[in-house]
DNA sequence: AATAGGGTCAACCGCTAATCT
DNA sequence: CAGATTAGCGGTTGACCCTAT
């Protein structure tokens, strides 16, 4: 059988967001905070499903992204936060505020990976850059690959 | 000047894991 | 306790740009 889409995409709007939908949803937000994502789009009057809300929330409204060119600095961070952790996006943008997964994992895959052995010869011959891992957050979250995040430890 | 080709990046999908009932 | 529900992750896609021809 053809495959269905994933939820009841059925009526609802996919693809590139407009201008209006943002306001539309960074409105809603302001008013009720985040979170309640299944339900945010039929309250907030979106033809959306609630994974496209949050998505597009997380990685593009709110005011926590920056959305810059990446520094060399943080070029140079993103590589080796990614040899020590692997493809684990969420857990490198935990090391670095102001980037998203999403956009790591997108700069990481157009850019550095391509570059990756210039980059390594760079490093071996410049100077030491020591990087800190919060091993905490690490083990938390050690081999997760997506999957609900735990609730936040009171209570 | 027009367009084919390649690179970027926003957003989608399938799946996993925590929580709810 | 089990099945249903929902949030969250990572791989992947494809529409939109930019450049070369």
């Amino acid at each position: 059988m053809g495959r269905a889409p994933c939820c009841q995409k059925v009526g609802l709007k996919r693809g590139r967001w407009t201008a209006e939908e943002d306001h539309i949803l960074a409105k809603y937000i302001a008013r009720h905070g985040e979170g309640l994502w299944r339900s945010l789009p039929k309250n907030a009057g979106l033809l959306r499903c609630g994974k496209s809300c949050r998505l597009r929330w997380l990685n593009y409204l709110t005011d926590k992204v920056r959305r810059g060119k990446f520094s060399r600095e943080e070029d140079d961070l993103i590589v080796k936060l990614h040899a020590t952790l692997g493809n684990r996006w969420s857990l490198i943008a935990n090391h670095m505020p102001g980037r998203t997964d999403n956009e790591i994992k997108n700069y990481w895959n157009a850019h550095l990976s391509r570059q990756i052995h210039s980059f390594r010869h760079t490093y071996t011959a410049g100077n030491e850059t020591t990087i800190t891992i919060d091993i905490n957050r690490l083990s938390a979250a050690s081999k997760r690959r997506g999957g609900r995040a735990p609730r936040s430890s009171t209570k």
